[in-house]
This record gives structure tokens, C-alpha cells and sequence, in this order.
DNA sequence: CATCTAAATTGACCGTGGTCAATATTGGAG
DNA sequence: CTCCAATATTGACCACGGTCAATTTAGATG
């Protein structure tokens, strides 16, 4: 027979869950240690292991659930226009994407999905985020050449780069948001 | 007074190396362990960190080193005149960078540039790797509208996008070479 | 209620990257 | 050659993520 969820394992996950929370409001994603949260949680270090594969595993719900957060409010816009306002929608995304250079590069290692072959939420949220850009592109008077998924996956592909530069001391005297008009504007309204 | 660099300096470093490299060769990137390197180097573990600000600097060095041998032979080849050979020229470079996770992992980590604001050497590669292909858009039959190094850096943003999905379980059931052929086509020859 | 098993929790322990005050070595100046 | 200061090296030590055998607890069953 197999035994239902014992209650106390819920308690215990929302106890790691807000006291990570907790810490990471205080001082940031890439200070979080995990023996500070199981220290505020009250209880054994084992015991995060339990609940998470890895500090990794905590970060990606974490953070994965911060960025759906975006996705909700990017949803609930209208489609844009012109593709300075679609860059203006996607820019509080990616200022949340950009606050710490640690949780860049998680978001990036989880974009994909975890070498160990199962989806996590952040690659969630990037499934997500080709669905809403494609919706977008549906009625727009952009190119109509290549289906809307696969325009969807090139926005995605240069939103990842102008984030990159954005880190880059070569390149980070471009505005972000201008850098990445550019991109789409030549991705998304080719003039040849 | 000024003193210059001590012979043992570089003696230590190049058996730091060489011992780094001998020990990928077995086992791979992703094993290499500082402790290990070290005792075949037969030095102690401090001076590792004496020469190189931490792991992820030896392997921005060693990687850097590699991907800059692959430049070699892709800049000997002739400038590609389709969409496929350009796909396959670069290949070879993107095998390499999917040898594994953790060296992909790596590359995207200092693709950019260092936080640090100074530039390793994978990203140098990066910069050469534009100009490479920059060089090969001069005279092609793709599109007019943009810049040659606007294209180049979409170039990039798709090749990285391409590796990205070969480990993503969702998507790595298409060839990364029909993917990259796929977005290099709609990017440079867009028929609108 | 007492019993029993699967599930949850514990914390001592480990692996490995990284630090730093103490020590040793180099190589130029006198 | 001797002296000396700049430079390189050392290794004990720390920080922190992650493991696992032992222990405790939940909650179903009779």
C-alpha cells in the first residue's frame, strides 16, 4: 500500500521554501546558503536534501516561479504592436533575469532542461515564454516567411544574448533595451 | 624597482598545465579536480591559486585554448557560400563545445566576459569568432539590410541557442545541424 | 489502544574549492 | 660573495554543498 503524504513533509518543504525566501529578500539569490535556510527553517541539514535533489533544485523552483510571476503580468498585456513595444514588454522580465549575474547563469543551466533529461520550472517558464511571443506574433505585420514558433525561438535566442552583453564590459554601453529592438527588428522585419 | 617574472614562475605554471591537461585527457573536463592537478604537478595547492584566480580561470584558459585550435581551422577553410556550408564549417567548433555539459556550461559562463569586468580568454574567442564570420558574410548572397556584424552576432545567438536545445530533452530529437541550418536560413536569408 | 512499516528526519561526516600567515627562494645591488 | 626585499611556495585551515546509516515519527490496520 502506498502511504499518502505525510503532512508534516508539506510543513517542512513551505518551512525551507519561506525561510529561503527569507534570506534570499535579506541579501540576494547568490548569498543564499543552505545552512542558513535549514538554520531558519529548524531543521537538519539532511533534511533540505530531502525535499531537493541539489541547492540548484531550490534555486530553479525559486527563481522559476519569480519569472512565471513576469509571464503572468507579459500575459495579461495586450499583444504589441510594434516591436518597440514588444521590447518594452519583455524588459521587466529581463530585469528580474539581469538583478544578479549568479541568477543569470542558473536561469541559463536550467533554460534548456537538466542534464539529467526531466523539465524543470525554468525550463517551464521558457516553454511558456515561446508560447506567449508566438501568440503575439499571430496577427502582426511582421514576416510572414517562417511559422510564428520558429520566430518565437530566434526572440527568445536574442533576448539570451542581449542579457549576455548586458554582462559583457565590452559591450554593455548599449542600452539593453536598444540592443535588443535592433535584434528583433532585424529578425522580426527583415528588409531585403 | 620593478623585478621581472621569476624562471620558476612560469616552470610552475606550464606543470600546472600540463598536469591540468593530462588529467582532461583521461578524464575529461568536468573531473578535473584542483587537488589532483596539483599532485601531479608536485606542487602544493596554494600556489594553483597563486597562478590562477580559481578553477573556472583554468578552464576559461585550457577551453579558450581549444576553441581558439578550431578557429585555426575553421579560418583556414574558404568562406562558405551556402547556408549548409556554413552550417557544416562550423560544426567541428560546436561538437567540441558539446563534448560536454559542464564545458558548454563554462563557455556560456564566459562568453560574455568575466564579472570581473576583464576579458578571458573564451571570450576573446567569441570576439574572434564574429570576425570570422563577419568576414564571410562580405561577399555572400545573403541579405543587405543590416551590418555584417549584426548578422554575425545573430550568427552567435543562434549557435548557442542551437547547443542549448541538443541538451534539452524536449528538443534533441532534430540534428543540431538541420536546427542551425534552419535558423542561419530564416536569419541571412530571409523571404519576405 | 497497541503494533508495525513506510516515510521523514537527523547530524556526524566527507569532498573539494579556496584562503592566508608563515616560510623559502630568487636575483639584483653594493 | 653577502645582503635584502620582492616574489613564489607551502600546507594547515576554513566554507559550504552534499551523503548516508541510524533514529524518530506518521498513520494505517486489526
Amino acid at each position: 500500500m502506498v502511504k499518502a503524504v505525510q503532512q508534516r513533509t508539506l510543513k517542512t518543504r513551505a518551512k525551507l521554501l519561506d525561510a529561503a525566501q527569507a534570506v534570499i529578500s535579506e541579501s540576494g539569490y547568490e548569498a543564499m546558503r543552505v545552512e542558513e535556510v535549514v538554520l531558519r527553517a529548524g531543521v537538519a541539514k539532511g533534511t533540505f536534501f530531502a525535499h531537493f535533489k541539489d541547492k540548484d533544485a531550490l534555486m530553479d523552483q525559486l527563481i522559476g516561479a519569480e519569472i512565471d510571476r513576469y509571464l503572468d503580468g507579459i500575459e495579461a498585456l495586450p499583444a504589441p504592436k510594434t516591436i518597440s513595444e514588444m521590447s518594452e514588454a519583455m524588459m521587466p522580465l529581463i530585469t528580474f533575469m539581469t538583478c544578479e549575474r549568479y541568477v543569470f547563469d542558473v536561469i541559463l543551466r536550467h533554460s534548456g532542461a537538466a542534464a539529467n533529461a526531466d523539465i524543470g520550472p525554468i525550463a517551464m517558464t521558457f516553454g511558456r515564454h515561446a508560447e506567449v511571443v508566438t501568440k503575439w506574433l499571430w496577427d502582426q505585420p511582421f514576416r510572414k516567411d517562417i511559422p510564428a514558433e520558429l520566430q518565437a525561438e530566434g526572440v527568445q535566442a536574442f533576448m539570451v544574448q542581449a542579457i549576455s552583453l548586458m554582462f559583457c564590459s565590452l559591450h554593455n554601453s548599449i542600452a539593453p533595451h536598444e540592443r535588443l529592438e535592433t535584434y528583433l527588428t532585424a529578425w522580426l522585419m527583415p528588409a531585403t
